[in-house]
DNA sequence: CAGCATCCAGCTTGATACTG
DNA sequence: CAGTATCAAGCTGGATGCTG
């Protein structure tokens, strides 16, 4: 609905930006399409919707986004917070520990993913039935 | 590994099948987690976007999502067709015309999508200004 | 115009092993 | 616990060529 557009950056650094697309992930070398990427990326949209439940640590995480790998986890985290939509907090002790938490802005992010997730698990029957349908009419091919 | 197995492992404790979890993408075999994959994925985010501005042909999409080829568009969206997020018309003319919609439901989900893109967008300033500290936290060491 | 088939480079990912 | 390093495999996606 209120799709209207960003408010206008103004000081957008040095240059003219006369760039009056509504958005502008649309654009192949955009910043927000790496950071979009980030956000809703297999991991990034798990870990940020399982974060929104509260600050975990990163095993906790790990067992939580069921299948991803440390390996992966741990990237995702480093491009979360890198973007500055987590925050990561380690504790000097032994053994150690570190908790992730949403900032401010990943929450803000957080929210809009979690409805979209809430959104299309609502409606998995209808997306399964449509599986079906389509299927039907191309393997009988 | 374990090809099959089939009975369910009960491994879960108490939950019985037949409640389902609010959110079971986080779960690794739940098909809402494809779903979730194709209209979050690089190219159905951006096609669902171009979609909701209005119907689109084929090539009409392609110059509009900037950087995609025709082959990833072409499969991006039998998925989303597929998943009954887009619908697909054919007209038998000559040369073919084909036209893209949203259906109900991917109307629905590219809502949810946009306010999405567009808080990103919003906040890309505070994004760019966390991937500085980040970077200049670390390329110092 | 709309799209499929094929080839193939390379990025992504998962195992595995190791560190603090 | 909380990661990093490394390597092989596989999937992703681009280029090209062809059909209706």
């Amino acid at each position: 609905m209120e799709t209207t557009a960003r408010a206008v950056p103004g000081t957008e650094g040095a240059g003219s930006d006369a760039d009056p697309l509504l958005f502008d992930v649309f654009a192949r070398h955009c910043p927000s399409r790496s950071t979009l990427e980030h956000v809703t990326g297999r991991w990034g949209a798990l870990t940020l919707g399982a974060l929104h439940e509260g600050s975990l640590r990163f095993n906790q995480l790990r067992r939580r986004v069921d299948g991803v790998s440390e390996k992966m986890l741990s990237q995702t985290l480093h491009a979360l917070e890198r973007d500055g939509l987590v925050h990561r907090e380690a504790q000097p002790t032994n053994p150690p520990r570190v908790d992730y938490t949403l900032t401010p802005l990943g929450r803000e992010v957080a929210e809009r993913l979690l409805s979209l997730i809430g959104c299309v698990e609502d409606r998995m029957d209808e997306v399964l039935r449509a599986r079906e349908r389509y299927d039907e009419a191309r393997g009988a091919r």
